[in-house]
DNA sequence: CCATTTGATTTTGAATCGATACTAATTCCT
DNA sequence: AGGAATTAGTATCGATTCAAAATCAAATGG
């Protein structure tokens, strides 16, 4: 039996008490909880989605089970089994790096870029997508305020993008990693890389000024 | 081997493309699960610690096994599983219903509000205390709108509190609440209810108004 | 050149969660 | 009132998943 009602507000009106803080805190795990359960029949299992989309948002060096692993905050066994499942599934290949025989890079194949349209995380998606610019990009700033500072706290890695890692150096056309001693392709500057290093200090003004 | 760097930024200042959405999505699920995990020996599973919040949360006919599992998207099976395993560690305590013989209602313990206090999400919750009011309240409302249309999608059960509800009639000191039909404590007015409904349309402009 | 570190994988075991079945209490219907 | 149907809760079983430990291969460093 299904309660189909729609608002929910967890509580916003009166009391502006300390609790406040502990709603939102829940609010935001149970949204990211439900956002990844799907009603009908998953075809994945969650772990399968998320190593999925890091795969596909993963720069070269980054797809492997490794990363996936300090990405997710498990063992490098569990990384691998997950990736070896969807391997089976044939949703993505893995092959050899040429500078390190021992790290494997996985793609997603044609078949893998296909399920992922059907990622359970799309719903969510399309109703960020109905927000309003300037609330999203609120929301945005507001969100990876709270990721950084967790991370922080927590001492867990971070991924971020090469564009915005601090051994980018653009170069005409293409672009320098200086921490991979390498160019980078144009399709990896929005892509997730583990040698991320932030430019700048998070808790500084940064984070605040530049959206005004 | 635990990268520690600092900010994560998931790319927001070049591309304001369409995959902005998709990021925001990957990031709020990422935090929800690193705010539920825990580095330090962890005490409980992330579902018994959902569960105890629950229960510390929602109102007496609504610390349930039912309520729970419905709250939580799972079966009645596991809910009851989880209850039960809270209860041997003599966190929460379940008495019967005089109004339903089948009911049964679980307290926390002081044992159990003891253990509260240890909440991983705490230091989310820290965070979030940490930001201005207006960021905060900005920060509710987007999610909290994010929270209903996506439950609206995926057609799951909403839960509110007693004071927010179309059922709820504030009488003097206690308030009546037309659906239990009985008086409501004090306490219980902030509470999580099963039985919640919605004053408003949750799409007409209420949530956008009544913070200015 | 050997020791140490790192990347990946396999195996094993524990534990969780869901499906199914069952009991007890309540409600509804004739 | 009596009986069917529904609902709350629980127990059992099985599949699945994830982490711990061991192993192998490649790279690094003294």
């Amino acid at each position: 039996m299904i309660v189909k009602v729609v608002l929910l507000r967890y509580q916003m009106r009166m009391t502006d008490g300390p609790q406040t803080p502990a709603r939102i805190a829940e609010l935001l795990v149970h949204v990211g909880r439900a956002a990844r359960s799907e009603d009908t029949g998953s075809e994945l299992t969650a772990a399968q989605w998320t190593c999925l989309r890091f795969l596909a948002r993963a720069n070269g060096s980054t797809r492997t089970p490794s990363c996936f692993a300090s990405f997710q905050a498990t063992t490098r066994g569990t990384a691998s089994q997950i990736i070896k499942s969807l391997e089976r599934m044939g949703l993505v290949t893995g092959t050899r790096s040429d500078r390190d025989r021992r790290s494997v890079s996985f793609d997603l194949t044609d078949h893998g870029r296909a399920m992922l349209m059907q990622d359970p995380l799309r719903d969510l998606i399309s109703v960020i997508d109905g927000l309003g610019t300037v609330e999203r990009d609120r929301f945005l700033k507001t969100l990876s305020h709270l990721a950084s500072t967790l991370a922080m706290h927590r001492d867990l890695p971070v991924f971020g993008t090469c564009q915005d890692c601090m051994h980018f150096a653009p170069s005409g056309d293409t672009a320098y990693c200086a921490c991979m001693a390498e160019e980078l392709a144009a399709v990896d500057l929005p892509k997730l890389c583990a040698s991320y290093t932030p430019t700048r200090d998070p808790m500084s003004q940064g984070d605040q000024n530049d959206a005004d």
